[in-house]
DNA sequence: TCCATATATCAAGAATTATTGATATGTGAG
DNA sequence: CTCACATATCAATAATTCTTGATATATGGA
């Protein structure tokens, strides 16, 4: 992950409508939801979620597989996992005291 | 951590010059760095500084006080930390050996 | 082939966000 | 008190991003 990659999935996650998206196929896990499903139980309209599905693709933060006629989406975690490292790279400068808690205290829920 | 606060702090580091401010001042560790200092290391005009850190700052992702003429900005690790938490909650929709990889696999380098 | 369903793309206007020059505020020194 | 330095705020323009209606593409069924 490097700053453009960084940027591109931050501007994706930094608007509503996408940032519910993207919660929303990380919490359905591994199966993941046709893009109907996700602009229907977020109430988006249909070529707005498409949109936003694409940029958050594009942004390595959910990938897509064709079923049928509907396109299934499903959480990208390495795309995530790259964010994440990617922001608490260096963190407090090679003092681990100070830095350690930082992800230990991130509590999955799973 | 809320989806409002969420979508603040994913803005601010959604542009070049807040990110880079909010890494560089993650590597500088607790000591953190004047304003002046941020702004001349990468490159930024004063008021243009100002304001990235100042949207930093309500964003809940760096802390600031006052050292004389200077104001000695810190990143916010009770912020950042949110950030990610928010980010994977519910991760995999309660499936654990799916998710369990996701933070594990995050490389704290310090 | 023709139709219906599911999703994607396009183009234009609306809304938001960034940048800049000018200026204001706050602090310490003399 | 006045000056110099450090940072913040303001207002206007520039740039980017979002939304929407219309339309296009892709797939499966009759």
């Amino acid at each position: 992950m490097d700053t453009p990659d960084a940027l591109s999935a931050l501007s994706a996650l930094s608007q509503e409508a996408r940032l519910n998206a993207f919660r929303l196929l990380m919490r359905a896990g591994p199966t993941g939801l046709p893009a109907g499903e996700i602009a229907t139980t977020l109430g988006a309209r249909q070529n707005t979620m498409s949109t936003n599905l694409s940029i958050l693709q594009h942004a390595g933060l959910i990938t897509s597989t064709r079923e049928g006629r509907s396109i299934r989406y499903h959480a990208n975690l390495d795309g995530i996992r790259g964010l994440l490292g990617f922001l608490v790279e260096d963190c407090c400068g090679g003092q681990p005291e100070q830095c350690q808690p930082l992800l230990s205290q991130i509590a999955c829920p799973c």
